[in-house]
RNA sequence: AGCCCCGUGGUGUAGUGGUCUAGCAUAAGAGACUCUGGAUCUCUUGGCGCCAGUUCGAAUCUGGCCGGGGCUGCCA
């Protein structure tokens, strides 16, 4: 499907690396760190990784990058799982994890110290950052930068012991202080860090850090191409010189730009404040970008898929509007979701020409996308609730819904025709009509046409429900951008909650994965908050809104 | 200030010296159709950061400039 459209710089480079044969299969891996939950950006990557895996007739790893015991917990590593499974991807057999490596990273180490490019520095914390110099001044030798390679394995060896305190000692390679390069100054290998690992619990009291455990990772597991994030490309440098000095396998690391969008967050940091703060029900707060947020919101796995698709993948940085997520989720929930009816904000009308105690049954296809999709039969009578918002006591230009006098079809039910508004201290509270009876099914049998029609709900056969409806979290575009506390930019509608909502009985079998339209409304899914008889259903997105513009233009122009 | 990266319609991407009167998607605007003011269909608006150079020919190659971003954790 790729083969006749284009191919971005990643699949350039890797075309070219098998046409040289530089390499002669692809491999690619999933790297995270289970310090958190998945979000769109993860998505992305995720994407990339298995999707360029599976064009390639390659692999991909999932490997979980847990150098870091203080902030790396098991409960991560299975969410991640679930969310990597639940995105739609396949690792097979090879689930792994750095720590999985740690003995033949401490060999690796020794090698180096062997070698002499490697030392042990007593240096604390604070004096390795004074030693390390500036982005324009290069930094200093350590004093003990220069010790004999039979010391270095010594203090090596008693480091991982256990005989020094946490950050009384660190390994670090032995490079070029003054190397423009920052990275390149040095960087520290090990470090002493007693606290219990969730897979080696105890044994090591020393772990390798980011820098030199993950070209580490990626050789070992003989991957080809490294697909990581654009931060780490000052970094490349320091990961083949590790792999050079070894003289082991070297797979060939690109970048690319991370995923930024409008109107959310996606930093780790951010997203846990907003936990933790309480501005959001959990990691699973349907407003949140994460994948369980999205998943809870009812955004299918295939959406999210095809925006990772399309927004493509390059170096330079980019914002990506929210509003092309939600036409992929719209676009695969049009061909993929049964429709219903629910009413929102229910008024009352009152069928005064319809036999009282009469109830039929109306046939209405499941899905006008998918004819296979079949028909269900849904409860008339002669008390319904519609949408408030489908009456206007005095109708403006250009609204043809219902309004005293006019004539409207009830989906798959009745021409009905509004007689009158009944008001209590000037409020609508319920409506006269009178049916057409000759107009069952929908279909006037003199041809005539009425504008507008609208969805029902019979009300003796209603079921209640909760309808929480969601807008974007943030009030402005880059919430994190603007130098403030991002906080202050929290939208205070993200979350509203409609608690008499009106839904057709069918509503009520459905389990809480799946997603549905309310005809007119928008996509919903139930919610797994959804207890007994309280319905709760989350709204996944909004149906387009030609009205909603035209009204706001209106106004504008008034 | 040193090192590295990036610069194509509003947004995101394709384009690898002629076939570029710069493609696609999204967004916006107009219309058609419709038992969802949904979907679908048609049309319209709108772009190669700048300046030199190489060349018969440059979005594409070279140089300079301008603009944006990253790098000074024992985080990843």
């Amino acid at each position: 499907m790729n083969d006749e459209s284009s191919t971005d710089f990643i699949r350039d480079i890797i075309n070219h690396d098998l046409e040289t044969g530089r390499y002669d299969r692809v491999h690619t891996r999933f790297p995270p760190e289970p310090n958190g939950f998945l979000h769109i950006g993860h998505a992305k990557s995720i994407c990339l990784n298995f999707g360029i895996a599976e064009e390639y007739g390659g692999k991909c790893n999932l490997r979980f990058d847990d150098t870091n015991p203080s902030t790396e917990e098991e409960t991560y590593v299975q969410s991640i799982i679930e969310d990597v499974r639940w995105l739609g991807f396949d690792w097979e057999d090879r689930l792994f994890f750095a720590s999985d490596y740690f003995d033949q990273m401490y060999e690796y180490a020794v090698q180096l110290v062997e070698k002499g490019r490697a030392y042990v520095d007593d240096l604390s914390a604070e004096e390795i950052r004074r030693y390390r110099g500036t982005l324009t001044q290069p930094g200093t030798n350590s004093p003990y930068r220069d010790r004999p390679v039979e010391g270095n394995l010594d203090l090596l060896e008693r480091m991982k012991e256990g005989e020094f305190g946490d950050g009384e000692k660190v390994l670090r390679a032995r490079i070029d202080m003054a190397h423009p390069n920052m990275n390149m100054r040095d960087p520290v290998m090990y470090r002493i860090l007693r606290a219990t690992h969730h897979r080696t619990g105890d044994r090591w009291c020393i772990y390798p850090t980011y820098d030199w455990a993950h070209g580490l990772e990626d050789s070992i597991e003989g991957i080809t191409h490294s697909i990581c994030t654009l931060e780490f490309e000052n970094h490349r440098p320091l990961y083949d010189w590790f792999l050079d000095q070894l003289g082991v396998y070297r797979p060939r690391q690109i970048e690319f730009a991370r995923l930024n969008l409008t109107y959310t967050v996606m930093s780790k940091r951010m997203l846990r404040s907003l936990v933790e703060g309480g501005q959001v029900s959990g990691w699973d707060d349907p407003r949140l970008p994460t994948i369980r947020g999205m998943r809870r919101r009812g955004y299918p796995p295939a959406a999210i898929r095809d925006f990772c698709q399309r927004i493509g993948v390059s170096k330079s940085e980019s914002t990506i509007p929210m509003e092309l997520l939600e036409h992929c989720v719209r676009d695969e929930l049009n061909r993929t979701a049964p429709r219903y009816m629910g009413v929102l904000h229910p008024l009352k009308v009152i069928l005064d020409n319809y036999p009282r105690d009469q109830v039929e049954y109306m046939g209405v296809e499941n899905s006008p996308e998918d004819p296979a999709a079949g028909t269900r039969q849904v409860p008339f009578s002669r008390v319904l609730y519609i949408e408030r918002e489908d009456f206007r006591e005095h109708p403006p230009k250009k609204y043809y819904r219902l309004a005293p006098g006019r004539e409207v079809r009830l989906k798959n039910a009745y021409l009905i025709t509004c007689q009158e508004a009944i008001k209590e201290d000037g409020e609508v509270t319920a409506l006269r009509c009178t049916v057409d009876p000759a107009t069952r099914g929908g279909d006037a049998p003199d041809g005539r046409s009425v504008r507008a029609t609208l969805h029902w709900v019979s009300a003796p056969h209603a079921v209640d429900a909760e309808v929480r409806l969601y807008q974007r979290l943030f009030t402005v575009e880059d919430p994190a951008g603007q130098g403030r506390d991002f906080k202050e930019h929290l939208n205070p509608h993200s979350l509203r909650t409609l608690t008499s909502c009106k839904v057709e009985p069918a509503v009520r079998e459905l389990a809480s994965v799946e997603r549905f339209q309310f005809l007119r409304q928008g996509y919903f899914c139930v919610d797994p908050d959804t207890a007994g008889d309280h319905l709760i259903i989350n709204q996944t997105v909004e149906l387009r809104d030609t009205w909603a513009r035209i009204s706001r233009q209106m106004a504008k122009n008034r």
